[in-house]
DNA sequence: CTTTTTTGCACAATCGATGGTGCAAATAAT
DNA sequence: ATTATTTGCACCATCGATTGTGCAAAAAAG
């Protein structure tokens, strides 16, 4: 009974060897045959025929009629970042959960890119699009709006449109102050002795910059500009960074507080150039959590945003009809040296051994 | 000129609006208009009206009418792994190069859901799909040959479509022989303290498997069945059998070869939950590549899978009428512990600082 | 000034599914 | 037996873009 090579079966095909007529095939097959008083016995006729000849619905098809697509969109910065793509991870899961289909598409940081991906969206009638860390989430919102298309910001906030974030601020003064605490009383830290590295003029950033200061003056007691040293969200530059200190000083700061796991790759690649030695009695606190990072061999102190809670917060308010515009903000965790967190992969069955 | 919050002009509008047909709308403004002859006053007047008016296709109808979406699907086993999600990375970047909206979707290793997700796929008339990391590639193709869409399967291979893999075999040599000689004759290393964790019954592990237990024996002279332990791809699985094995012998393999990233967080949580010392001398090698993972405490080595050649073969595979059913092996790369390589993000500019 | 050729475009069918409307036949009410 | 209801389904326009075909008007050829 398998269509073998030939096109897919259609309402019509079917509607032809059952003997009704297509909009009865197409009644009982997306489920409104009752409040169309199909007869029961005419149901199970085409039910039948449909599992025999594999129909399934062309959903472009569906979708131009509905002007809806079922598609649920996440636009992300960029895939390979275990924040990101866990963040990707469980939006699969929950979209799927609301039996529609999740689309994930990246746009590397570029507003000009950011726009175009959410045309093509667009394009595509998609009914929802979650937009996480965009560069300027406010055009975004203007095509969204012009489309009439339902959209909520995650982990940078916009103005125009509800938005669902990290405390960033609450997560950098807990990073920091773990940083400091780490230090015992004998070789307290000194303020000159605790840097920012990585991240560039957005909300994330900035929020993340003033709980550093704001901890750093009220534990430390100063706060020098120098002492903040963004670099963008890439590994090269924050590199650059790091080497640039160490000729300067001829040792790293004793505290680390990196922007993001994306700058942390760029101390990855200074490691790479520098002897053990170099990192023998450093402290580094990172905003973003992976497992790897946190079993380095020196202290790691990560903040785990809760990507999960901040998607669910943000299905939440999408389905609202009267969207508010404000910023939820979800609490983010202190995760200690050498942990290792269960993640979105743990909810998936391995059956084969 | 905005639109607000109106609904998006179609060619109908821009056919009153220019007073022209909507073919002739429709020709101007997909490139066709040439071919038609259209005069070149006409399609500037149209082109104008559609910018004016912020016209852009409905590929929907646009897919409905060619029974093509300009969509190209990946389908991934998971997301949130260094591993994956630098493949959808180069993936996405690839697909839009050639003009096309790259979909990238996970299905959790599980077989239904694998189906399940490309029938959805397919159903939007996805024009081409790269099926990477399926545990039944066959049943995939199976769909995919009966709705006529391009198809290749990566990273696992099937017997139905082409496939290009990575060399297995040769990258697990590679990397079993790494781990002998990282100790010196002093202590060689004896057959039984080196042990393969991770994998299960997949062409990868068995590959793998395989390039180890030959290594061993051609190295070490033996090769005991009980130094195989697969245990699926999951962390928790994985940790219990280091846990199993620790309380056996009171110690670690000295040799460890761990079958995929995805094994090695299984290891972490084993390290969490014990000290410092426990992983003293061991040697680690990993069938994938994390560049944190690459500076743990102890010597790590890892295999880089190069998932950028894998796909560009695959683009220029999928494109050929004919395909030709077989198993394109690319080489993987050895990587040495803490090596920090460059990565996809790399090729994104990252402006503003 | 005809006839032929070229130019420029409009018409209408089509892709597959949906849902409002209408109308016979079956059943119930009187 | 006649009228009123209900049941069961067919018909057809519609969503927006594409494309084969046809036909006037303009230009070229004779």
């Amino acid at each position: 009974m398998r269509q073998q090579g030939k096109k897919k079966a259609t309402i019509y095909d079917l509607s032809v060897l059952s003997g009704c007529s297509a909009s009865t095939v197409s009644a009982v097959l997306n489920g409104t045959w009752r409040k169309r008083r199909i007869k029961e016995s005419t149901a199970e006729l085409i039910q039948n025929l449909a599992e025999q000849h594999q129909y399934t619905a062309n959903l472009q098809a569906r979708g131009l009629r509905n002007s809806r697509s079922g598609l649920v969109g996440l636009l992300l910065p960029v895939h390979d970042n275990r924040y990101f793509s866990s963040m990707a991870q469980t939006f699969e899961a929950q979209v799927r959960s609301h039996g529609k289909c999740p689309i994930v598409v990246s746009a590397s940081r570029d507003p000009q890119e950011e726009l175009a991906t959410v045309e093509t969206l667009i394009a595509y009638s998609i009914d929802e699009l979650f937009i996480a860390g965009a560069t300027d989430p406010d055009s975004v919102h203007t095509l969204c709006e012009a489309a009439g298309i339902r959209h909520i910001n995650i982990d940078l906030p916009g103005t125009k449109a509800p938005s669902v974030i990290s405390d960033n601020y609450q997560g950098a003064r807990m990073l920091t102050e773990a940083i400091v605490r780490r230090f015992d009383a004998a070789d307290q830290l000194r303020p000159q002795e605790l840097f920012l590295f990585g991240g560039r003029n957005d909300h994330a950033s900035r929020e993340r910059i003033r709980g550093f200061r704001d901890i750093k003056m009220e534990l430390l007691g100063a706060d020098d500009d120098a002492c903040i040293q963004p670099t963008g969200y890439s590994p090269n530059m924050t590199q650059r960074a790091f080497e640039a200190f160490y000729e300067r000083e001829g040792k790293l700061p004793r505290g680390l507080f990196i922007n993001s796991s994306i700058n942390f790759e760029g101390l990855l690649r200074f490691m790479a150039q520098h002897p053990h030695e170099t990192f023998a009695d450093i402290v580094v606190g990172c905003y973003d959590y992976d497992p790897f990072a946190s079993f380095l061999p020196f202290p790691v102190i990560m903040i785990r945003q809760d990507s999960e809670s901040m998607l669910a917060k943000a299905f939440e308010l999408i389905e609202e009809s009267r969207p508010v515009v404000e910023i939820h903000l979800i609490q983010p965790e202190l995760v200690h040296p050498r942990t290792a967190l269960m993640g979105p992969l743990d909810s998936i069955r391995d059956i084969d051994r």
